[in-house]
DNA sequence: CGAATTTGACCAGCGC
DNA sequence: GCGCTGGTCAAATTCG
């Protein structure tokens, strides 16, 4: 038995000694309510003594005299009885507080203890793995929730690791939700043909599979018509920079078809799991037309395996993202299979102080600025999340990323991934992911004009400390509403009852490694 | 030589 | 009904 266990065996003891606790004090309470009962039921007989009393001798002042006295020697009884009475209820309730803050206290140390045994869980709000005195376990950085302008959690410790040239010692890491509930216009255009952020139509594919009922073979289709209730199949889409042609997110991953859609030279690429025979996750990688430096990536659908150790949140976000988009009360999204048309948006904000990356002027002059995150649930996508961008850009453009855009050209000569390699569309994706040399924070010096946004979206990418440390924080945000909302809207998926239910931890952010190459990549 | 990728063909949905 | 589009299939090709 492990540690574990004995926690166990605490959570046990604890919960004894705090039962045994509130019997006592419970029982005490009991004892007095029923010597107030008795003190009542005195009072009563002494009235009727009196009474009797008074029947046989109105006139005797004495007895009069002595039985006053007894009712005052009563009424103080009575008196004392119920402050005591009041004050064990405040026992009680203190009592209650404390056994309540004990398991609050509880399920967070056996949160750590997990997060120690459990390899999957990439539980490390820390900084970068530059710091050599960096203790992950005890250098927890500042995570703040912010839910709908509400406070959720809060811890702040202080960091060790202190960037280089840099007066802050201690990285901020503020995970902030904002939730935009304007409303769109209802449209039953919108909801049949998406229109993505490059410009192009995008059917959803939920449609067209549960629609065509033969999508990757029979197993795919029984799995999509029967487990996924109409509009609800999970999406994620994921927006980062990403300097190879796929995102390494820990699945293995077969391409099974390419097509260059409308409005976009850049082709799309179809993937499908291959980690287990029959998988239903597929997922599209398409550049952005704006900004070619940006990947996206689509999800779609639930594993019906465990993931492998290092699968991202973006392969298994689908059953947490289901959840959120199914189960948080607050979104707008119904729970009858009724998309509205509220946008559902937040906003992870990162002051990211303590980034030895951002060595350079630029980088550091705005160190302080925050890194926003748009995990922006569109009930036509599922869920955004932009990693992008910066916090200086306009909102819109900010999410799709298009203020960094120069023009297509000039992105196309200022990111070293592309600069092996011409510009073809045709053959773009699927083709140069082994020609990448030099990430885009190891590439090409005299790269000064290029744009905070670059430099923040390169820590973002580069950075493999922060990539955890946000999806962390996502990922337990996502927890967190999807146990908060569970109880009363259990979540109607199937087929991930080991694998994508407690992957909704494992959340890692695309990544190149500092080389700029993936640690593993599913095209070659 | 087996596995993965490429790519043209095919299919279904949707709008006109 | 026809054309357009997105998504998938499967034979051909490439790669290790």
């Amino acid at each position: 038995m492990g540690p574990a266990g004995e926690t166990t065996n605490m959570e046990i003891d604890l919960s004894l000694k705090l039962d045994a606790q509130l019997q006592k004090t419970q029982q005490q309470t009991q004892d007095h309510q029923e010597l107030g009962e008795f003190s009542v039921e005195g009072k009563r007989k002494a009235e009727e003594a009196i009474e009797e009393d008074k029947s046989l001798d109105n006139n005797s002042l004495s007895a009069e005299t002595m039985k006053t006295e007894e009712l005052s020697v009563l009424q103080m009884e009575m008196d004392r009885m119920n402050q005591e009475n009041k004050a064990l209820r405040k026992a009680i309730e203190q009592t209650m507080k404390d056994y309540y803050d004990l398991q609050m206290k509880f399920a967070v140390a056996q949160q750590n203890v997990q997060t120690k045994d459990d390899p999957r869980t990439f539980l490390s709000l820390t900084g970068t793995s530059d710091c050599p005195n960096q203790d992950q376990n005890k250098s927890p950085r500042f995570l703040k929730i912010n839910h709908h302008q509400t406070v959720l959690s809060s811890t702040s410790q202080k960091n060790d690791c202190t960037a280089e040239g840099r007066g802050h010692d201690q990285l901020g890491l503020s995970l902030t939700l904002q939730s935009n509930t304007g409303q769109l216009k209802e449209d039953d255009d919108i909801r049949n043909v998406e229109t993505k952020e490059d410009g192009t139509a995008f059917t959803p594919l939920h449609s067209k599979i549960q629609r065509t009922g033969s999508v990757g073979g029979g197993n795919i289709t029984n799995h999509v018509s029967t487990s996924t209730p109409p509009n609800r199949k999970a999406r994620v889409s994921v927006r980062a920079r990403c300097e190879t042609a796929t995102m390494n997110d820990g699945c293995q991953w077969r391409k099974y078809g390419q097509k260059t859609a409308k409005g976009n030279p850049c082709p799309r690429a179809y993937f499908r799991c291959t980690v287990a025979p029959g998988c239903p996750v597929r997922k599209q990688v398409q550049r952005c037309l704006e900004d070619m430096s940006i990947l996206i990536t689509t999800y779609e659908g639930t594993h019906n395996h465990p993931l492998p150790v290092g699968a991202t949140a973006m392969a298994s976000t689908a059953s947490s993202e289901a959840s959120f988009m199914l189960l948080d009360s607050s979104n707008p999204l119904s729970t009858d299979g009724t998309l509205l048309s509220s946008n559902f948006n937040r906003t992870y904000q990162f002051p990211y102080h303590n980034i030895p990356h951002m060595t350079n002027p630029i980088s550091t002059s705005y160190a302080s600025n925050l890194i926003n995150i748009h995990p922006n649930i569109d009930p036509f996508k599922g869920l955004v999340l932009d990693l992008t961008n910066n916090a200086n850009d306009s909102a819109d453009a900010r999410q799709f990323g298009i203020n960094n855009a120069t023009s297509s050209t000039q992105q196309l000569m200022g990111y070293s991934w592309m600069r092996n390699k011409p510009f073809l569309p045709s053959n773009y994706i699927g083709n140069n992911s082994n020609n990448i040399g030099g990430g885009m924070m190891g590439g090409p010096k005299g790269e000064g004009n290029k744009s905070l946004a670059e430099n923040v979206s390169a820590i973002v990418a580069s950075d493999p400390k922060f990539r955890v440390s946000v999806a962390a924080a996502i990922s337990s945000l996502i927890n967190k509403e999807s146990q908060t909302t569970s109880t009363s809207h259990p979540p109607p998926r199937d087929g991930e009852s080991g694998g994508s239910s407690s992957s909704s931890k494992n959340w890692i952010l695309e990544s190149l490694s500092p080389s700029g190459k993936p640690a593993q990549n599913s095209t070659r």
